[in-house]
DNA sequence: CCTCCAGAAAAACGAGTGTTTAAAACATGC
DNA sequence: GCATGTTTTAAACACTCGTTTTTCTGGAGG
């Protein structure tokens, strides 16, 4: 290989380790000795652990944001005079999510990862998915607004993360609520049975009537606590 | 007080200390000084820092499961002879998740704590609440079920903890999302208001059709996992 | 008075952390 | 073959961590 495998090495046991038990969680030491790879070249090679992250990160989002790009290209491209019905957006979303770690065999790693990096990330890690991927998340939005004209924009945006939310939380957290699903219901959910079951959740969701109007407009809280 | 100051002290610190930051990013050093009370404070009244973080979480979810419990008791009271309908229920859970942070003024610290727990317990903390507090919610469960008698158990199984994320996912990580809101779209979010928001996202994602049934060939040689 | 003891305080302990340094091994081009 | 630059290695550094030990304080009870 052109680039020395240390380097992947590295990347492959860190995103395990990463992913089972977090970042704090997850010494240098703990890495290196699984990788069979001598301490110093996280540093050499990365820089520094926090560099270290964010190039677990960038190893599946750098393909993820292409893919996703030139999906929604085609779709756009399908749809050159009419809006992009919301079930294709998400199921195009869903296709490229899954597309990206199927060729290693980790989206479940994936999916712990970006929990993680909502949860735990104080500061540097939200900040750099937020400046490095923010650009096609913005294009995916803007989609959803044009397929969503009756939303009220604000509305739109609590929702998108509502069911922001419900994806991270129940694939991060997947092998607890698989053991619970399996253990009460036997059966043996996968990833994708999950995706089947989340399609007219979400839908449903984003097409939910809309609330009730607050009294005397947004500012006004009604009592106090 | 009976109890000395120095262990509420501490609770007081902890909790936000825990919610702004994570548990093993908050040093024992950290939560004292903050709390103006001795390193060896936390050991002597608490035992270890797993402990101190278990009583954190005691503070809030005990009062919790107290009232909650109560509050089904009247339900059931009303609706003798008839199911609970199923907005009656989510109304109920919602209100008491509300009432018990505000006698302090930090929902938000509860929900972030609530988040934390389920993304960055390894073992204990996970363990600790399913066991101590795992009844009211098998309780609460059941009662979803009688009002949800058209959907299957793994069906209302999986939609219930895709709406637990919602919730979680949205309020654990309100202060973000709030930002992004007040730039965007010139309001002020409250929590009441976001919970006003919420409820028919949630009525509306568990009547949600069901999904198509699988069919064979499709999902059948997928190694995700 | 003295004893007793829960509580607070200071100090130390040992283990583990990310990072740096300096020497060694290796590869590459001339 | 030698010099050059890159990568690997072992050792050390400078902390921080949770926990334990020891000492000190201040009342309560006999």
């Amino acid at each position: 290989m052109a680039q020395s495998d240390t380097v992947s090495r590295i990347l492959d046991t860190a995103e395990v380790l990463f992913a089972e038990r977090g970042f704090a969680e997850t010494s240098l030491r703990n890495i290196t000795s699984k990788a069979r790879v001598n301490l110093a070249a996280v540093n050499y090679h990365f820089g520094s652990k926090k560099a270290l992250i964010q190039a677990v990160f960038s190893r599946y989002l750098d393909p993820f944001t292409q893919r996703f790009h030139t999906a929604l290209d085609e779709l756009e491209a399908r749809y050159v005079d009419s809006h992009i019905p919301l079930e294709e957006l998400l199921e195009t979303m869903a296709t490229t999510v899954l597309a990206v770690p199927a060729e290693r065999n980790s989206l479940k790693v994936f999916m712990r990862l970006l929990g993680l990096a909502y949860s735990q990330a104080q500061g540097h890690l939200r900040r750099h998915i937020q400046e490095q991927y923010g650009e096609v998340f913005a294009r995916f939005t803007e989609l959803v607004r044009q397929a969503t004209p009756d939303l009220p924009d604000s509305e739109r945006f609590w929702r998108l993360h509502f069911m922001l939310g419900t994806v991270i939380f129940t694939l991060s957290g997947l092998d607890a609520l698989r053991d619970i699903a399996a253990k009460d219901y036997q059966e043996q959910v996968t990833v994708r049975d999950l995706v089947r079951r989340l399609r007219p959740v979400v839908v449903a969701a984003m097409n939910a009537p809309l609330p009730p109007a607050v009294e005397e407009g947004h500012y006004a809280n009604t009592n106090a606590s």
